[in-house]
DNA sequence: AGACATGTTGCTCA
DNA sequence: ATGAGCAACATGTC
């Protein structure tokens, strides 16, 4: 599920509810794939008793920071839980009994709360980090679409370096569009009218230009209707979603552009399913 | 039954 | 050495 704008909302719903409380306790599913990097054991014993003290998302990725003072029997901890949610992952907030599914590989139990990780498919990954700085890993991500980092003149050179790869398969490299997924893509390159399947080194400058632009118009659009504004946070995921983007059309079968009004067109495109509307992005030579 | 899914990673080959 | 393309991962849904 997640991208860019689906992680900050599952950043919110966790924040919203638990920010400033305490985890009382732990549980974890026996899941080793998803603890490849973070050992359970630890990991309980670091978070159990510790404060939620703050947040942060970025690319499809979400960092929450705990903190708990040192006791007799335990030492400080001034730690970082990060989680990747892959394909399938689902951050929820349920009663403060919730006894664990099939698929809640972690569970932090509040007074108020269970704050639930849940992911089916095993893609995701949870890290975590002790420090008072945040991971490496972290600091590494690329600067955000919407950050004044994120220029046209580093997107060009980006391109030209990835000349010969389909445009829609250079936006899904995070190294330099984080947080970018397969709907944002297909949504960026739908807005900037272009081909999916064009050579990234074939785009003309005003075209590069249009594709930055839209790429900060899509995440700036994204997550002020996904993941609302400021304390805002929507009932559920995509609810709000207008019928005039891509998004609402695009897994249909037998879809319609809604700018044209004709058939969408599908195919794979970068290794992923891809779709586009055949008259305003049209194939270059 | 079989195709397919909003993601990464690790491998081969050019 | 760098980049392109693809299978693999694991499970659910249509």
């Amino acid at each position: 599920m997640p991208e860019l704008a689906e992680a900050e909302f599952f950043r919110k719903r966790w924040h919203f509810a638990a920010v400033n409380t305490r985890i009382l306790r732990v549980h974890t599913h026996d899941a080793k794939k998803l603890f490849r990097t973070a050992p359970a054991p630890a990991l309980r014993a670091a978070l159990t008793g510790s404060k939620f003290v703050s947040s942060t998302a970025a690319a499809k990725q979400i960092l929450f920071r705990f903190k708990r003072a040192a006791t007799k029997s335990a030492p400080a901890i001034d730690g970082w839980l990060g989680i990747h949610l892959g394909m399938s992952g689902d951050l929820s907030v349920a009663p403060p009994d919730h006894a664990p599914r099939k698929h809640d590989h972690l569970v932090l139990y509040t007074a108020a709360h269970a704050l639930v990780f849940a992911d089916p498919r095993m893609f995701g990954r949870i890290q975590f980090h002790l420090g008072a700085q945040p991971p490496t890993w972290w600091s590494k991500i690329a600067p955000a679409l919407i950050s004044s980092e994120f220029t046209a003149t580093a997107v060009a050179a980006f391109l030209k370096r990835r000349a010969r790869t389909s445009i829609k398969a250079v936006l899904l490299m995070q190294e330099r569009f984080p947080g970018v997924g397969n709907w944002m893509a297909d949504e960026i390159l739908w807005r900037a009218a272009i081909h999916p399947a064009q050579p990234a080194g074939s785009l003309r400058p005003a075209e590069i230009k249009t594709l930055w632009r839209e790429c900060r118009a899509v995440a700036r659009l994204a997550l002020a209707t996904i993941a609302g504004r400021g304390d805002h946070l929507p009932p559920d995921l995509n609810v709000a979603i207008p019928d005039s983007w891509l998004f609402n059309h695009r897994w249909q079968n037998h879809g319609f552009c809604p700018k044209t009004k004709k058939p969408l067109a599908r195919a794979e495109i970068g290794g992923r399913t891809t779709c586009w509307s055949p008259a305003p992005q049209k194939l270059s030579p």
